[in-house]
DNA sequence: ATGAAAGCGCTAACAC
DNA sequence: GTGTTAGCGCTTTCAT
């Protein structure tokens, strides 16, 4: 009742149980004919090798785990997907697990797998950088969104993107902007913060930093409130669900958007083309940033010499308008 | 410079290595002390047990794999959502594997998890029945919004939810109604349209389905002009992403929504709150599908004898009433 | 090119 | 309650 295993096989074959394991694992190694006629064997058995013998002894399990600080934000759709199907190419199993925006959980998701993956994928990680220099330093991890010195990683140009979407928004005539600022571990919102506040000063905008928020919809309300104190025109939040949630809460309040207050957000989620008004909001091929870091993990997971540095890839990102930024109002 | 085994945490304790595997796997039955101080040195130590040697021999992994037809789709967020918690619960990992749609890629994920996991959920399976079965007969599977006869499963009540969609209809005066249909293999497709079409011979409507079609927003054009050349006036659409899409080429064609056509779809997903008008869907509690599908898969997985039925749970579905429903338009 | 044999790290009888 | 021991199914030297 029980599976097949490599004796099976070898004993059909008439050979050793060592030449069926080079069959699959090392197929050159084998001469052609027995190799064939060990895979006809296997074939008609039904044979497939135990994953777990496998890893035990060869330490490999061609799985890559890739952990997502929200599994339920659809920023990380295309980044998925695309990581995925790269993955697939090179027959890993990409597993995915869920951080639940909490560095506890995801330091205790990562332990947990530690030993059952190739290396990780830690997409918007929300640990400090210790633990990450920690965890690089035993294991294979590319960092997705996040730059750590001697990590590698892949992001999205978020200095250029973010200093296009603020020169919009002083051609537009707005003088003062406020970023809506994400988690307070998060890097990217750091990163975020610093680009906006540089660009703003080279255009002359006065920029202004609320928060942290938690990015999603429903915590968009109180940071339009907070930033209506401002007298702010223009916003940007940390990502679109948050101005999403900025949106309602205007709309909740009477104040026109673009026409009183101009909204940006960021990942040009799918329903950032659905809310109305619709958001303008700063992009990237997300899906080639799964590729590019799956593709930096195998890099590093293939035996053989490191290479000297940390690669850190930054992929353009691009300013998607939309109706929810508009000319700043003439002062009254 | 490899970790710790079983073996040094061992010795650094004075016992058997039986023992400080029993301390991890079996703490009842390791006396209170040695048990502290196998826990103590293991701290030490850094040791954490490895899984493929723990799997090798004891055939569990508490590793469960869903499997979702579609990772993409936000139908499937709070089923993941409620699964992986729950899953979490009882420390079971859980993995999500994509099936992008594809019966044959579902079934290579499968066939590669297989010896991986120690069950399965498939949610929204494109698999033929007796693939299905086959697989239940080998493995713990739970199906989430399919239902195989022998083979346990949790699902929306699409029956009295479909009802209560074409009463809403039929009160509102529409005499005919379209069901755009999801994709040829789908079951829950089958099982809506099956409803759709009972509720309505029984409301006195007229029941009309068109498609397949791919559930997604880019398909809802194609369904949108297909349902048009109908006369109906109300049109129902396999989930929300399709019905989104719907509204837009509705909307290109200046077909007014609800004055001229009425249009539902199902999951409630984020987005169908947003869109223009909002839109009238069939939900239900996802969490708890994905919740209810793990309990059910780790009874199953539970050593002990099989209870005799295979399970079948239905959760209640609500209707949500939003923008895209209204009066039937008079006739000319 | 192939075989023999020694583990990989752990669990699960079985003994005491 | 704890120790001994035989594997789990495979990879990997080392021979031949």
């Amino acid at each position: 009742m029980s599976r097949p295993t490599i004796f099976d096989v070898a004993r059909g074959a008439g050979v050793a149980i060592s030449t069926v394991s080079r069959a699959f694992s090392n197929p050159q190694r084998v001469a052609e004919e027995t190799r064939e006629r060990i895979l006809r064997v296997a074939e008609e058995l039904g044979y497939v090798p135990n994953p777990h013998a496998r890893a035990l002894t060869s330490r490999r399990t061609e799985t890559i785990a890739m952990v997502v600080s929200d599994i339920t934000n659809p920023h990380f759709f295309e980044i998925i997907r695309g990581a995925e199907m790269r993955a697939k190419a090179s027959r890993f199993t990409l597993v995915l697990v869920n951080a639940e925006e909490s560095a506890r959980i995801e330091m205790e998701q990562i332990a947990r797998l530690a030993r059952s993956v190739d290396g990780f994928l830690l997409a918007a990680s929300r640990l400090p950088d210790e633990d990450l220099l920690q965890l690089a330093g035993t294991h294979s991890v590319v960092m997705v969104n996040r730059q750590v010195q001697g990590i590698p990683s892949v992001i999205l140009d978020q200095k250029e993107g973010c200093r296009q979407l603020v020169v919009h928004l002083a051609s537009l005539g707005h003088s003062s902007v406020v970023y809506l600022s994400g988690p307070r571990n998060s890097w990217i919102a750091a990163s975020r913060w610093q680009a906006i506040r540089d660009s703003a000063a080279a255009c002359g905008m006065s920029a202004l930093r609320m928060g942290p928020y938690t990015p999603t919809v429903s915590h968009g309300g109180a940071a339009a409130d907070a930033a209506l104190t401002t007298g702010a025109t223009a916003l940007i939040a940390h990502n679109d669900l948050l101005a999403i949630g900025v949106l309602r809460r205007l709309a909740a309040r009477s104040v026109r958007v673009p026409e009183d207050v101009s909204v940006a957000g960021f990942d040009n989620i799918f329903a950032a083309d659905l809310c109305s008004p619709s958001l303008t909001t700063l992009s990237g091929v997300h899906a080639d940033l799964g590729r590019s870091a799956v593709e930096l993990l195998l890099d590093g997971v293939a035996p053989g010499p490191r290479t000297g540095e940390a690669p850190r890839l930054v992929l353009p990102s691009q300013l998607v308008l939309r109706s929810s930024t508009g000319p700043a109002p003439v002062a009254v």
